[in-house]
RNA sequence: GCCGGUGUGGCGAAAUGGCAGACGCACAGGACUUAAAAUCCUGGGACCGUAAAAAGUCGUGUGAGUUCGAGUCUCACCACCGGCACCA
């Protein structure tokens, strides 16, 4: 407890609002056709009740908080500044007469309970039960205004029931290129080659967008589990920063690779930060360019084909596959600049074309090159190594023979795992081919000095003659500090049939590879960098795939989706929750569990924590829902598009960020605020899965969140980020302790622009917690608290009866308010609700905190003026807001007893008129005085004024004025020779 | 290296191209008090002035530019924060 005197009683205030507004369920938000109680204030404001239809309903407006994994560790001061800022939002559209769903959860599958499981035997489910009962409490002395009745978890059987549903649903589709969207499996068309059915087996589940494959993947030894590439970090695990090394496992992957142009083009139709789209784009990397092929040269090698209809969806192009290397590059235009190949190290065909000669080398090289890890494969400004394997390819279009290298600068993840390697154009290559003394062959000249000036060698200093520069470069461009690889104009490139020369770099990009693509000798190409989802944890907490796995005649394992009425597949008891000896995972041990009556043995890997958090907005429309992952009519209402808005729904037209976009596009969840930490994680899969259902037809909009907005990180008081080795964390019980949760509220919006970083400053609360503490004084009478202080004491009354000692300020009437106090209140009415619909917090507190301190100087305070008021700082302040709203309504009757409900004061833009208003006036562009003049004035009036001046008089004596500029309202300038 | 963001008093920050620093913190002085805390009042960009004022000059990371006028627009830099990084 603090040493200070408490500014007002919000001890006892808070938890007294917070149990009303538990009582009267005031923030359900009603669905369509469910029974809206008579008696529910969101009833009588709208004059609806019973079953109402979603025509009939308000509008609605989602507004969704990125729901907390509760650690053991509690809220942390970051929580609450998203949950407030949607709070306050929250609470302003329900005055505003919207629907308003605001939900929260838990989502609770995660790696520490499951960690705290091993080393003590206890269930992570009790851990995480204990943790959500922690978080529970902390958000609720918050004050909140969410819908509790939809509260979810992960964790819960009849949630995760519905995840394992939806993974059936990603198991039983495929994506159909020719429609490009999601189909159900049973409209796969099989290839005439697909006879037996296990080829046609085998043909569906390499469609399935849920599949399994046996690729190199990211294992995390101390974790026990293989991870994600968006959870690898610098080649670490993001969650421990464990290292992780690449090994190859049977793992179940999601195709997100074929959304990947739907998940990049769809960005444009939300409304999310610049920074945020670009991080999404970058990841999933698309970039335009070719596929070449080019042939073997070298003879007596067997190659064995490529491609495997079932494996992989690029098409032959035509040519003899049995002796070609394919590239994919996004510069065919330098084809003719390719003086040698690269193939990945884990290149299939390398063991194949390898001499015998270079095979040792080849196999010293590759050892090597698995045995680093991927941080030291990707170290910064390392030298470039890489072997020759004794091949040699026929570069098409001029059918030169060069050398094939292997190295492991390229990716054998990334393209075709080959490049064909130009390195006058390319940085990498030209390292290469520096260190290799391989030959560097200039096809494309800069057609602008400033590349010359920057890159030419010493010697050359002084020289201006392009035709010198361009001879050198030619000639030696090894001399030269790196590779042109910008635009310019193509240059020796020909054969017979084909020139590029003099063509710019698109036009020549163009024309060869619609020559290659005449010639059959490669094709247009789109690649992503974006890789399909690894989707399967070897961990005991998370959802059981609802799979099992089979033996067909021939003795080969194949996999079999569980019927729906077997969800959920609830995860068996363990005593131990370790691997087993063998290394798989803990589910394992369960053997009843695993092995079922009929021979076929379960899935022992699970979901990673993301599934959860996939759907669990779909989740929150419809929570009680045991027919459905959501109904149809909930869906539709809370994700539908905007309609048009009833009479009654205030909103700002100027200003609104929410509603810059157009309205056709608008849909989903209406605001959606969260840390930028998941921006390529949680914010990328839940695109996918919603784009999933989206095709498959059990959602109704394209998009899941159309409005996103990241809370800025919050730091420590020593600008640092908090941490407990800083020892600069600061505790939110402490400060709800000593503040409340109103101030604690009001600080962390009013420290600065919601999205930026702030330093956390103890004083800062003091300020708004004064604040508060005036408004409190402005409203009761203060002999009355004096009478409640000393009753305090006695400890013998309750809490409501204690403060129902205290009176309202005898200085507020149910008078008329004078036209100075109505201008300082529409004033403030306009900035509150401009800047709530502009996110602008900070701002926002500053006017009312103007028109507090001016409020605290008026004899007598017009009841009208202070109710309207109390309700613009309730969306800020709701516990004291309500407070004081209830003794108003005690002492005057005719409020309304329900704040929460009450309709958004109306600014009235004629009582913000100045009839006098003061304008300054420059010479010079320089100030030099500010007048006073009537609103009235005329621009001649306003030029007479301000030349009378005595202050600007000697400005501009015995000059001539050359031009009088005159914003009305504004400013005059006066501008003297 | 590439992409995005941010640079304004001692500090957090405000400013449709039009009086830079609203609001808050910290600080200083005063009132109340035996005293302190709390509260209330007053003052705070820098420089130069002055007994105190008033004038005056400079000032939004740096340098140019557009404009009657730039924190705001344009260009080129610098610094910090975040993301990506051998993706052909």
């Amino acid at each position: 407890m603090s040493s200070s005197r408490r500014q007002y009683p919000f001890h006892l205030i808070e938890p007294k609002w917070q149990k009303n507004w538990d009582e009267q369920q005031s923030f359900r938000a009603f669905n369509p056709n469910e029974e809206i109680p008579a008696n529910h204030p969101f009833a009588a404001r709208h004059k609806i009740s019973g079953k109402v239809p979603a025509a009939q309903l308000p509008e609605k407006f989602y507004i969704l908080d990125m729901f907390p994994y509760p650690s053991g560790a509690g809220l942390h001061v970051g929580h609450p500044e998203g949950y407030t800022a949607t709070d306050i939002l929250a609470r302003y559209k329900r005055a505003q007469g919207f629907n308003v769903l605001h939900p929260m959860g838990w989502d609770s599958f995660g790696l520490p309970a499951e960690q705290y499981a091993v080393k003590t035997g206890q269930h992570p489910r009790l851990t995480t039960e204990q943790n959500i009962a922690n978080f529970t409490r902390q958000i609720k002395s918050l004050g909140f205004s969410y819908d509790w009745s939809r509260e979810l978890a992960t964790t819960n059987t009849d949630y995760f029931k519905w995840t394992q549903w939806i993974f059936l649903k990603l198991y039983n589709s495929w994506f159909n290129p020719k429609t490009n969207k999601a189909e159900p499996i049973e409209n796969l068309e099989y290839p005439t080659d697909c006879k037996t059915e296990i080829e046609k087996r085998n043909f569906r589940d390499s469609k399935r967008l849920a599949f399994v494959t046996e690729a190199p993947v990211w294992w995390c030894e101390q974790l026990g589990t293989v991870l994600a590439n968006e959870e690898v970090v610098d080649g670490k695990s993001e969650v421990g920063g464990f290292p992780v090394v690449r090994k190859p496992m049977r793992q179940w992957m999601l195709r997100i690779t074929a959304y990947a142009e739907k998940l990049l083009t769809d960005l444009d139709t939300i409304d999310w930060s610049d920074s945020l789209k670009e991080m999404q784009r970058n990841w999933i990397g698309r970039s335009e360019g070719a596929e070449v092929d080019f042939q073997i040269a070298s003879s007596g090698t067997g190659v064995s084909p490529v491609c495997s209809q079932s494996e992989s969806n690029l098409e032959t192009h035509g040519r003899d596959a049995h002796a070609t290397i394919r590239v994919f590059t996004t510069r065919p235009d330098t084809l003719f600049g390719a003086t040698y190949m690269v193939l990945a190290p884990e290149h299939k065909l390398v063991d194949q074309i390898t001499t015998p000669e270079q095979r040792d080398a080849v196999a010293k090289y590759k050892s090597e090159i698995s045995k680093k890890s991927d941080l030291e494969r990707t170290e910064l400004a390392k030298e470039k190594t890489g072997v020759f394997t004794g091949a040699f390819a026929i570069n098409p279009v001029n059918g030169e023979k060069i050398p094939i290298w292997i190295a492991d600068y390229v990716l054998a993840s990334y393209g075709t795992g080959a490049i064909m390697a130009v390195p006058a154009h390319d940085e990498r290559d030209f390292e290469f081919a520096k260190k290799f003394k391989l030959p560097i062959k200039v096809v494309v000249l800069p057609n602008e000095n400033k590349w010359f000036a920057e890159n030419a060698p010493s010697d050359m200093k002084g020289e201006n003659s392009v035709s010198k520069f361009e001879t050198r470069y030619y000639n030696h461009p090894e001399d030269f500090r790196s590779a042109f690889t910008g635009e310019g104009d193509a240059g020796f490139s020909k054969n017979p049939e084909i020139s590029l020369n003099g063509l710019k770099t698109s036009e020549a990009k163009k024309k060869i590879t619609d020559w290659l693509e005449s010639k059959n000798l490669g094709k247009r190409t789109i690649n992503y960098k974006l890789r399909d989802w690894l989707f399967s944890r070897q961990r005991y907490w998370g959802e059981p795939f609802p799979i099992v796995w089979k033996k067909d005649a021939a003795g080969n394992l194949y996999h079999e989706a569980l019927p729906e009425n077997s969800l959920p597949v609830l995860p068996p008891n363990l005593t131990d929750y370790k691997p087993t000896a063998t290394g798989e995972p803990p589910l394992a041990r369960a053997k009843d569990w695993v092995n079922l009556p009929d021979g076929s043995v379960r899935e022992t890997n699970t979901m990673p924590q993301w599934a959860g958090s996939c759907w669990y907005y779909l989740r929150y429309l419809d929570a009680k829902n045991n027919s459905a992952f959501v109904g149809k009519d909930a869906e539709s209402y809370w994700m539908g598009s905007v309609k048009s808005l009833n009479g009654e729904i205030v909103t700002s037209e100027t200003n609104s960020t929410i509603q810059q976009f157009n309205n056709s596009t608008k849909s989903g969840v209406d605001l959606y605020v969260g840390g930028t930490e998941h921006a390529v994680l949680h914010l990328l899969y839940a695109r996918f899965w919603h784009k999933v259902l989206f095709d498959l037809g059990y959602v109704s909009t394209p998009e899941p969140f159309f409005k996103l907005v990241n809370q800025g990180l919050i730091l420590g008081e020593d600008g640092q980020k908090m941490s407990k080795s800083r020892g600069n964390v600061v505790n939110p019980d402490d400060v709800l302790d000593e503040y409340g949760a109103d101030a604690f509220r009001l600080y962390e919006m009013f420290m600065g622009p919601l999205e930026m970083v702030k330093p956390w400053n103890t004083q800062g609360v003091e300020g708004v917690y004064r604040f508060l503490g005036r408004v409190w004084r402005l409203f009761v009478d203060e002999k009355s608290e004096t009478a409640y202080e000393q009753a305090e004491t006695t400890k013998t009354q309750s809490h409501e009866e204690l403060l129902d000692l205290i009176l309202l300020n005898g200085e507020i009437m149910d008078i008329a308010a004078t036209p100075a106090q109505l201008k300082m209140l529409h004033t403030c009415i306009k900035k509150v609700t401009e800047d709530l619909d502009g996110l602008r917090f900070n701002t926002a507190i500053s006017a009312m905190m103007v028109f507090i301190n001016d409020a605290m100087t008026w004899q007598t305070k017009p009841l009208a003026a202070m109710k309207i008021f109390l309700q613009l700082l309730a969306p800020f302040a709701p516990h004291l807001a309500e407070e004081l709203w209830a003794k108003l309504h005690s002492t005057f009757g005719q409020i309304s007893p329900s704040l929460t409900y009450a309709a958004w004061p109306k600014f009235d833009p004629a009582l913000l008129v100045e009839s006098e208003s003061e304008i300054p006036v420059q010479v010079n562009g320089k100030l030099r005085d500010v007048i006073k003049v009537s609103a009235t004035a005329t621009q001649a009036d306003l030029e007479t004024v301000a030349k009378n001046s005595e202050k600007v008089k000697p400005f501009i004596e015995g000059k001539t004025i050359k031009k009088v500029i005159i914003v009305p309202k504004k400013m005059v300038n006066l501008i003297v020779g």
